[in-house]
DNA sequence: CTGTTAGCGCATTCAA
DNA sequence: TTGAATGCGCTAACAG
């Protein structure tokens, strides 16, 4: 690493002027066949890197996107990143990976040296930021789009999943396969995702012309020991329940081990249904039935989104909805 | 976003010089506290971000580093990256992320592309590229660690796991449970570790006085597929089977289910040991028996080695390895 | 078809 | 303590 090879050594070498090469390597402008040849030989000869940094300052692009995820090292992440790296990689742009930690004040960090960095745009997942934060930091930005988050004045490209329609899916899948007595077992109160899910859980129990029975939604803790307690809650008031639809699959796992406890066996005697198809929902026993969408898929739509509106400068809202697709397994066959 | 703030533009809305402005935010240079509040100020108002393009042209350094693995998606390469990320942000570094896939055309692509971005330094993964081609790369580029990969000419900074230790400990781990007919799936063909690993595999094996039998190590990809398929295959050849050391744990899990699928029960039946100990391997059933290094820290390790070979420009070999420690779970108890 | 001129936004070197 | 020039490497607009 002596010095860096530029644009200068290259006409030099060949014999032509600056601009002649920069036509070369973007092959662009009027350039006869044989001096581009030379000029790409050259260029080749002398290792030659054109500098994004240079060209950036000119171009006021950096052929860079952002991403912003709570952290790389949790699989659902690290699924979308690499469905984004994927996406980014085939239209020739490159990653800048951060990692917001849950904190807010990382976040903004991260998210303000993207700028310094003057990326083309940002693919944000999971946000923590405030509204006017997010508002401000659109403004400042060419372009964004938020994962798993509202866009604050409805002018962000948007990813979101359909909960309604998968709860709706799973809870039908439950009542299809005989079950009568259906339990939901709900998540956190304010949680807007629960909010839909409870919707698409009530909207296929009418569907089905059974009535809604408020007693059998039960809030919970999204972890494990929410679902067993929430479902140990369930089993004693109505013991007659021979199904559960569950906020998501860690939930459902808890399910698993309060029916275990309780003598109820899976599926013969109840059946469970979770949601998010995280890795553990495949391994274990029984394998969990839970719907889930496309994680790479995710962060590949998402970035190619980004892309569609850092190219047509677009800043009117754009809403992607991904619906979850439901995963048989022997929890809920 | 319509135009950006620049530092002209701080510097008549506080009524100072382009230079003033520079020195109040680069905090260096004499400057008096009174006007550099005042610069400061206007920055913060004005909602000013250094372009580090502009910065980065005449300083020479961006402060970004590149961050190559094969798959993000891989929860071990996913570690490495939070423990990189984390380390990174701390020295006020930003990483650009790149997945070579095991493809070493898109590696050379990715490394290309990082070399025009004009990072600081990279940390690479896994690297499956030529001797030469590394060593031109390493010739252009200021700063270079390397993950599990020795360097061409003991001129870049390395980060080894002792694979072929780890091995030996992990095989010997299933000798002393008495196994005798201990497979290996091996992995890919290529791949420096797997070949360190089979290493420590055969030299486990001469250490108890066993005879070594090629037929018993079953090359596979490195995933769950593969896995399963090698361990079908193993079971069909040699029925006597009566333990696995596995490439990776991804593999050690495709073994677990090929093993359910004939019936024979782990760990009474056949022990399964892993490799990398992944959080699957702990929440599989059985739970894995497997070897690992604190991905996180390697991670770390490896981009604090590179960013103090970036500020010490030093160009001699260093080293650091990692010994995998065994965990011992029920799956070769 | 090719070369010349002028910046992109900033830090560095000199003067004042 | 501050300001005015110069150039980092490159492309965009003109000339020739």
């Amino acid at each position: 690493m002596t010095h860096r090879v530029t644009i200068a050594d290259v006409a030099r070498a060949a014999g032509v002027s600056l601009q002649t090469v920069s036509r070369a390597i973007n092959n662009k402008g009027e350039i006869s066949d044989d001096t581009r040849q030379r000029v790409l030989e050259t260029s080749q000869r002398l290792g030659y890197r054109p500098s994004m940094l240079a060209r950036g300052l000119v171009t006021r692009t950096t052929l860079t996107i952002g991403l912003v995820v709570p952290d790389i090292a949790n699989p659902f992440f690290s699924e979308i990143a690499r469905g984004a790296e994927d996406a980014a990689h085939a239209a020739g742009y490159s990653l800048l990976l951060g990692n917001s930690t849950e904190n807010p004040a990382r976040e903004a960090d991260v998210l303000r040296t993207l700028e310094e960095k003057c990326v083309d745009g940002i693919v944000l997942c999971s946000s923590r930021l405030q509204q006017a934060e997010l508002a401000a930091l659109m403004d400042r930005l060419p372009a964004l789009v938020l994962i798993n988050r509202p866009a604050p004045n409805n002018n962000a490209g948007v990813i979101a999943v359909d909960d309604e329609a998968g709860a709706e899916d799973g809870t039908r899948h439950l009542l299809r396969g005989g079950r009568r007595a259906v339990g939901f077992l709900a998540g956190p109160r304010g949680s807007h995702s629960a909010q839909e899910r409870a919707r698409g859980y009530a909207c296929a129990l009418a569907n089905a012309g059974i009535a809604y029975d408020a007693t059998r939604s039960l809030p919970c803790q999204p972890y494990f020991e929410g679902g067993r307690e929430a479902m140990q809650t369930l089993l004693a008031a109505h013991p007659e329940t021979d199904a559960v639809f569950c906020y998501n699959d860690l939930v459902a796992v808890g399910a698993l081990q309060a029916c275990a406890a309780a003598g109820r066996r899976v599926p013969e005697d109840v059946a469970v249904v979770g949601c998010d198809d995280i890795l553990l929902a495949a391994l274990v026993t029984p394998a969990l039935t839970t719907l889930g969408v496309d994680k790479r898929e995710v962060g590949a739509a998402a970035t190619r989104l980004l892309l569609e509106r850092i190219k047509c400068c677009t800043t009117e809202c754009q809403e992607v909805m991904f619906r979850p697709a439901l995963i048989v397994r022997a929890s809920a066959p």
